[in-house]
DNA sequence: GTATTTGTGCAATTTTGTTTCATTTGTTAC
DNA sequence: GTAACAAATGAAACAAAATTGCACAAATAC
């Protein structure tokens, strides 16, 4: 199957916020037994749509402050050397996010670091030490309005 | 205490890519007992290092297959203005996440839609309907290379 | 109508998480 | 050096949660 119900959207909602939240409580709120509610969980794991279950660790708390955003615009858009760079990106713990644009942008990185020093090394690293990237503009976080990876479920009509 | 060793990181690292793991099993990889890695990840969450527990859901799958950055610039940077902003963002389910930035931008917005058109009508009411919202810049992301809230943890020195 | 599929709740079972307690380790004071 | 203390640990007992088996009910197919 592949559609969700209403059901499986108000257990989705719960474990967006908390997933040690006990099934027993889950299923008090959605109106299913726990084992209901652990087969659904079941389900949705293995269909892929919950993707992953993770701890957020606070960055300040762990002395990695600071927050930036870079736009990166590519000397050449040849798939070759997009790939290799996505690659780089990719294998670059600092880099927390990278999307792949449209627009004036080829790349949006948004990168957690120690320091605007430790930033500085990695931008030696990872964007003048290729050569296909023409430009890169930072953006640096002073505030984090809103942090997380929440998707609105609130008006999926299946 | 603040500080974190060498144990405490290797669970985190553990727990950022799957909180699901049980604690023995995390015992064993980092050479501990479960007890112990339980008062830890206790402790880590009482601290406020563990922000939060999560489940992440696939975009995709539930029928929200775009994912929108958008780079804000304001009329006026005064507080009152930042501040009521700030708050509609954070009110907003589509706003996946929300910087305040320094920079070209004042605000930069992940924002995860089912359609282009969704995002048109929602471009209506959060930034045509505020008036002091100079201008914004919308990029479209053709591939999500990297996507997450992890922290790197491998440098850290106490 | 009956057969089949799908999902459910309940209860038994297994796994996991939590607490207790004695011991070890490391630190400080003398 | 050694005694006293504090902090953290592992093993085991215990509690709580997840998982499974099973009988049943609702929806769907035929």
């Amino acid at each position: 199957m592949e559609i969700l119900d209403k059901l499986d959207i108000a257990i989705l909602k719960i474990l967006q916020q908390d997933n040690f939240t006990p099934q027993r409580d889950i299923g008090q709120q959605v109106g299913l037994s726990a084992a209901a509610v652990q087969r659904r969980m079941k389900r949705m794991k293995e269909e892929g749509i919950i993707q992953r279950n993770i701890s957020v660790v606070n960055r300040e708390k762990i002395g990695r402050p600071i927050t930036l955003f870079v736009e990166v615009i590519m000397e050449s858009e040849k798939a070759e050397y997009i790939d290799t760079t996505k690659a780089i990106f990719r294998a670059t713990p600092e880099v927390q996010q990278c999307y792949y644009v449209t627009g004036d942008a080829d790349f949006v990185l948004i990168i957690v670091v120690p320091s605007m020093h430790d930033y500085e090394l990695l931008t030696r690293r990872i964007f003048f030490g290729n050569d296909n990237i023409k430009h890169f503009r930072t953006m640096v976080a002073m505030d984090l309005v809103k942090v997380g990876l929440d998707v609105s479920l609130d008006t999926i009509l299946p």
